[in-house]
DNA sequence: GGATATCTTATTAAACTGCTCGGAATTTGT
DNA sequence: ACAAATTCCGAGCAGTTTAATAAGATATCC
């Protein structure tokens, strides 16, 4: 029950694009160099988000990425979907053409994995990249106002 | 996100024994039979279940394996732990022992992996294999249900 | 034209998955 | 005592996936 590195990357990226939202375009190299991720193995994962529409890219020098959309209208189950395919514990409950298996009607144990499937899909759906941005600025005040008191 | 098979087998075969609670030992040939399943694979799987108690075994002939305990007390997670080890979605919200790396306290994305991993945790925890023996007789009678008014 | 980027495809080493195989040890029934 | 049934244990292995790396083509700015 691991997410793969494409979709941790993915959506550190993802993440340092909306934090950079509004500065014209952002290059893979810096990107790649504030989430320590190899540049190389970005612009696999970054070609399927462009693919979809989640970000959009300038070619050419001062080139780079910026957001398909405003960041509070990218929830992170968008992001995770495209990276690391449909949400799925088990492939005959995919959130797109679950493959099954002839027992799926009356399976006890396949209700379960929709159970796990519906809760990650609830989780990764309620979260966007402005409630991402909100969360950080929350976590460094509060770091700010622990320093003040030392 | 997937599981593998042996979350999903072990399940299977668990809820099998659940099945046929108070019957003696089950062979696992039996179960693998039933539930489609490599014996030999099954074996491989049983082996943990059985060292962290969630089986007893009983060697020799008309042998095979009983629950370790009531089936109302053995929850899902307790099965996906020992067959999948512990759940977390990234490595740095493991349920045990995490490795974590030194921005973990401030890191944003970090924080949706810990409520992934909870909502799963949740899931699993509230689903025992008395629950599933429930459920599994509630759809057989809905199917019963179902072929009266044909 | 040169520097800076994005694109695209191919290759690869290592790890993981899902088994299979062989055989030892234990117990039951004849 | 012996054969059959069964759990136990460890090794091996083919195929897939992962996480990159590499090399070059293409586009744009200055």
């Amino acid at each position: 029950m691991k997410l793969s590195t494409r979709g941790r990357y993915g959506l550190k990226a993802m993440f340092d694009l909306a934090q950079h939202a509004g500065e014209g375009p952002i290059s893979l190299k810096s990107i790649a160099e504030r989430q320590d991720i190899s540049e190389h193995y970005l612009e696999q994962l970054v070609s399927g988000l462009r693919k979809t529409g989640l970000v959009k890219s300038v070619r050419g020098a001062q080139g780079g990425y910026v957001l398909g959309r405003e960041p509070s209208k990218i929830r992170v189950g968008d992001i995770i979907r495209v990276l690391e395919g449909p949400i799925a514990p088990v492939d005959c409950v995919s959130e797109e053409d679950p493959e099954c298996c002839e027992k799926a009607d009356y399976c006890v144990t396949r209700t379960i994995w929709e159970k796990v499937r519906n809760s990650i899909s609830e989780v990764l759906d309620s979260i966007t990249l402005a409630d991402m941005i909100q969360d950080a600025a929350k976590k460094e005040n509060e770091r700010k106002y622990y320093m003040y008191y030392i």
